[in-house]
DNA sequence: ATGCATATGCTAAAAAATTAGCAAAAAGAT
DNA sequence: ATCTTTTTGCTAATTTTTTAGCATATGCAT
C-alpha cells in the first residue's frame, strides 16, 4: 500500500476508529481542524487513491475504508515489526505485553495459552 | 513527536533499522532513492528536528536516534494500537501472534508465559 | 601535483500536499 | 416562501516537502 500523506494518515485513522463517517463526523476528531473544505478534500483524494469509498445516507456522504480495520492493523503492525522489531512478531508482542500498564481480560489470557499450546505442539 | 513527512519517516525507519548510518547507507536502503543530496538534505532537517544527531568518523558523518529503539518502537505501537484496537494493547498482541507465519522461540514462549502467570495473579 | 571519488554547506527550483474560497443544491426552520 | 444551515463540486492559492545543483574540502591513487 501506498504511503499517505500526513494528513491522510490523520484521517484514515479517524476512520478506522469510527469505523465509517461523514465530513462533519471526521472534522469533529480533528485536534486543530483546518477548514471542513479542506476536510473534505482530503476525503475525495484517499477516494480517489482508493483507500475509501463513500455512500450518500440522507443526503450526505458517509465514507468508509475499502480495506478491512484487521488487514489495515495488520499492515501497519508489520511496518513496526519490521522496522522496530527485526521483522519478529514475537518480539513486538512481548513488548507490548511487558507494558506496566497492560490489563488482559480472562478471554485474552485463554487466548494467549491456547496460542502457546500451539506453539509448543509445533515446536517438538 | 511531531508528525514527520513520508520522506521522513521512511529515513528514520531506516535509521532504526540499521541502528546508524551515513547519507550513503541510508541511500542504499532506500528503493527508488533520490539523489545522495536529498537525503543529505533529510538528514540534516530530522537533526534540526531533534530526531536525529550525528558524529564525524573518518571524515562523514555518521547519523543516530535520539529516541531509543524501544521508546519510538512504543510510541509507534501505541498509535497503531489507538487506531485500530480500540486502545487494546492485549487485542494487538493477539492480532500479531494469531498470525499463521509466527514461530515463538523457546525464551519467548517462556516470557510469555511469565506473563500470563503474573496476569493471573493480578485478576484473583 | 593533478585528477578522481566522496564528503559537506548552502541555496534555489520543482513537486506535492494542504488549505481555503466561491457557486450551487438540498434540507430544515420560521 | 424565504432564510439559514449544511452539503457537494470545482478550482486556485498557499505552504510544505522533496529534490537537485553548485561551491568547496578531504582522502587516495596515479
Amino acid at each position: 500500500m501506498k504511503i499517505l500523506s500526513k494528513r491522510e494518515q490523520q484521517i484514515m485513522e479517524v476512520i478506522y476508529r469510527l469505523g465509517r463517517g461523514s465530513v462533519s463526523d471526521v472534522l469533529d476528531e480533528i485536534e486543530n481542524p483546518p477548514s471542513y473544505s479542506s476536510v473534505r478534500a482530503q476525503l475525495r483524494i484517499l477516494e480517489e487513491k482508493g483507500q475509501l469509498r463513500h455512500e450518500e445516507v440522507e443526503g450526505k456522504y458517509v465514507f468508509f475504508p475499502v480495506q478491512s480495520r484487521k488487514s489495515a492493523a495488520r499492515g501497519m503492525l508489520s511496518r513496526v515489526v519490521d522496522a522496530f522489531f527485526g521483522g519478529s512478531q514475537g518480539a513486538a508482542a512481548l513488548s507490548l505485553l511487558g507494558d506496566e500498564k497492560v490489563r488482559l481480560s480472562e478471554s485474552e489470557i485463554a487466548e494467549l495459552e491456547e496460542l502457546i499450546r500451539r506453539a509448543k505442539e509445533v515446536s517438538k
